[in-house]
DNA sequence: TAGGTCAGCGCC
DNA sequence: AAAGGGCGCTGACCTA
């Protein structure tokens, strides 16, 4: 059974319609009270139908989790791109008035930080659209590929996944952080300014140039280069090094500890950081490949430097799982060039010693410039190797180029569709547009094994009672934070999923995706 | 003062 | 040596 779910703008008079799977309703609407929802999902677990990732953050205040889920403005994304109309409002109002025939209104803003959701005002009442505009859906999906179904399903259990680990909260010790900042930047300085070790390397590079020089200002450093002789294009840090100046040294050292001090310092964790807990926020489908977003806190980006910083609490486990060389293994699966993915745990090592002379650092560039296009300097040379190897995979992703250069569409492996090209007058916009698309078909399909790789996890985890938690999710990447005593079952639930999402996308493919689950206390430790 | 863009760099 | 895909966030800098 299926059940739209309307918790309302409070979220204390919850309304709900029962459908059939294909989304008639089989009763009148009713209204409901918590208790009474939390008792239909453990008497039918129904297939919830919600409007929007954001509803599933009030039904957790008040205490409800469920285990399926169809997210309707989610899957109209999905097929609103896949009818190629990308970028066209997919909202459930502007849904719902496609559907009539309406002009549809344009999508609402997504809805600002606030805390637990629960001063988010949505419509009165949405359940007439969510009932309508999901039973078109189905109608759509019934139709379409088998591939649309799993990545509708997928997409939504990713909003029960997102929502729960914004609850939840990734385990963040705030006094941890600060001792490391304190011993790379020196004391935080109580009134603002520099801490003292970036006052002292700009100093460094003050006298370096001997005259003042602002080693934040791009424009102020190409200057004083070009007085001191060096002609610089930028100041980034790669053509720094070629150059020979005494400022040089210090300056990459500032640069670094900026970085740190500026984007994950005092300030990130004051901001971002309550109670030992950071919580960004995750946006399904964020990304035009399906990858997640984030919001609030730069959440994709912890940069190893702190990553010290989470840790389990006391008795319980991080269990950090990975997914190795995911791209690659993806392309072998989807272009059926099996020999590019041994059954090895290193693919670019198995590569290296086979096609590289043992060099594994040109085999993971060769591959890596084959799936983003890349053809400048060694690159060029390496993946025409490949091309000769691996003419199946290679024919794969330039075929999705030469799509992209012609202006057409490509999809994913499960049909997530890619955005339309802007005009495409120049070569070099022609070129870029298949760098893109040739990237779209692998990362897109990548994300979508990811999702149901989480999916999965999620699934078999409620099923067995598993006390883990989900915390943290980034493109193939998973963690989890579990009682010490937790730990094994969580790492063979991993091991399990990794494996039925290879299935579940690519039926019986000699192709591995291993996830590795690391038991840790601290995100650092490998 | 508030808003935009750009450069730069962190992550995958 | 320094190029090729996807992002978010910061400070500098510019404009309204």
């Amino acid at each position: 059974m299926r059940v739209a779910l309307d918790p309302g703008p409070r979220g204390e008079r919850m309304r709900l319609r029962r459908l059939a799977e294909d989304g008639t309703p089989i009763g009148p609407p009713e209204t409901v009270t918590a208790a009474e929802v939390r008792a239909l999902e453990r008497g039918c677990s129904p297939r919830w139908v919600l409007a929007r990732q954001h509803r599933y953050r009030r039904l957790l205040a008040a205490g409800i989790t469920l285990g399926r889920n169809h997210d309707v403005e989610l899957v109209e994304g999905i097929l609103v791109a896949a009818d190629g109309r990308f970028g066209e409002p997919h909202g459930l109002a502007a849904a719902a008035a496609r559907l009539t025939g309406r002009e549809p209104p344009p999508d609402p803003p997504a809805p600002a930080h606030d805390g637990d959701g629960l001063f988010d005002t949505g419509p009165a009442d949405e359940l007439a659209d969510i009932v309508a505009v999901h039973a078109a859906q189905q109608r759509t999906l019934a139709r379409g590929p088998a591939g649309l179904r799993l990545l509708a399903a997928a997409e939504s259990a990713g909003a029960l996944v997102a929502g729960e680990m914004h609850a939840h909260g990734l385990p963040w010790r705030a006094d941890v952080h600060d001792a490391l900042l304190t011993e790379a930047l020196g004391p935080r300085p109580v009134h603002g300014g520099r801490p003292p070790k970036l006052a002292a390397l700009a100093e460094q590079v003050r006298e370096a140039f001997g005259r003042p020089v602002n080693p934040d200002s791009p424009a102020e450093l190409i200057r004083a280069f070009a007085r001191a002789g060096h002609e610089l294009g930028t100041t980034r840090s790669w053509e720094l090094r070629r150059i020979d100046h005494p400022a040089v040294a210090p300056l990459l050292a500032y640069k670094e500890l900026a970085r740190l001090h500026s984007a994950h310092g005092w300030s990130w964790l004051r901001t971002w950081v309550r109670d030992g807990r950071f919580r960004p926020e995750f946006v399904v489908g964020g990304v035009v490949t399906g990858r997640w977003a984030t919001r609030g806190g730069g959440a994709l980006q912890i940069p190893k430097a702190v990553r010290a910083a989470v840790r389990a609490d006391p008795g319980w486990k991080l269990v950090v799982a990975d997914a190795a060389q995911l791209e690659p293994r993806v392309l072998a699966a989807l272009s059926g060039d099996h020999r590019l993915a041994p059954g090895t745990d290193d693919l670019y090592s198995a590569l290296a010693d086979r096609e590289f002379g043992g060099d594994r650092s040109k085999a993971k560039l060769a591959l890596l410039s084959a799936m983003y296009g890349g053809t400048a300097g060694e690159a060029g040379e390496l993946v025409a190797r490949l091309r000769q190897r691996f003419p199946a995979a290679m024919a794969y992703v330039d075929g999705a180029a030469r799509d992209g250069e012609a202006g057409r569409l490509v999809r994913s492996h499960l049909g997530r569709t890619c955005p339309p090209a802007g005009p495409l007058t120049t070569a070099a916009a022609a070129r870029a547009r298949g760098r893109f698309t040739r990237n779209f078909v692998v990362q897109a399909t990548a994300a979508e094994w990811a999702l149901v790789m989480l999916a999965e996890l999620r699934a078999a985890l409620r099923s067995a009672g598993s006390p883990a938690q989900l915390v943290f999710f980034q493109h193939d990447e998973v963690m989890l934070h579990v009682p010490e005593e937790a730990a094994g079952e969580v790492v063979d639930a991993v091991h399990a999923a990794a494996a039925t999402a290879g299935r579940r996308l690519f039926g019986d493919t000699p192709v591995r995706f291993p996830l590795t689950p690391r038991v840790v206390d601290g995100y650092d430790e490998r």
